[in-house]
DNA sequence: AATATACGCAACCTTTTGGTTTCTCAAAAT
DNA sequence: ATTTTGAGAAACCAAAAGGTTGCGTATATT
């Protein structure tokens, strides 16, 4: 069973609950009413992002609060990183034609 | 057949393919020399990264060559930005507790 | 004490995924 | 002209994903 981060955000369901709790802890039938399926469904893609550790569980009495673990995200930042620095250079090449093109004018 | 960016990035085998290629266009074959498997499991690869658009082909005589469109890299960079968003107030948040620490502490 | 609620867990089912093997076709090499 | 090489397409398969229903248990409510 492959459990990382980029395999969690891979299903649109769990990408919305994400964004639904990242301000703000809910519990799973809170989430569920969100959703057009059942509360086990929806539990079945909190124990997965458990168990990748983007979210984290707080017990409440009966009720458990789910909650983003925002740091998590970051990883996804880094990997788009090494990308990054591609379209940075892209848009530095662009640049440095622009500037070439704009001497030869000059001249 | 759900065929996003998500998706394709899902499969450690095609982040690597996107990492290969980034730099350099390759053929299927070229690629497939880099990982444990056949040329058609790449191939495959290949045909879903061209379906949401990640990479593009460019045909040169009977070989194929693959690219990576570095502009769609920046759709999950754009999905990010709303946690980006979060984790930067929560770094101002400390920011600022930090800031009345030294406060009261000059008081 | 009895009932209702919140939730996780397990069993089950269907569809999707990732892979392999085989086939075909077009371009290159001999 | 024949053979080799690069590559997509199709058929097939095992494993995983995503969902459902049913069950057990702990906490609240009455």
């Amino acid at each position: 069973m492959r459990r990382d981060i980029f395999q969690a955000i891979a299903d649109p369901t769990r990408r919305a609950i994400i964004t639904l709790i990242a301000l703000q802890a809910m519990t799973p039938n809170a989430i569920a009413e969100h959703f057009d399926t059942t509360r086990q469904a929806v539990s079945k893609h909190l124990r997965i992002l458990t168990e990748c550790e983007l979210i984290k569980q707080e017990q409440k009495g009966r009720e458990i609060y789910y909650q983003l673990e925002i740091e998590k995200m970051k990883e996804i930042d880094k990997w788009l990183e090494q990308f990054r620095a591609i379209w940075e250079t892209r848009f530095n090449q662009l640049d440095n034609l622009l500037t070439d093109l704009n001497g030869k004018k000059k001249k």
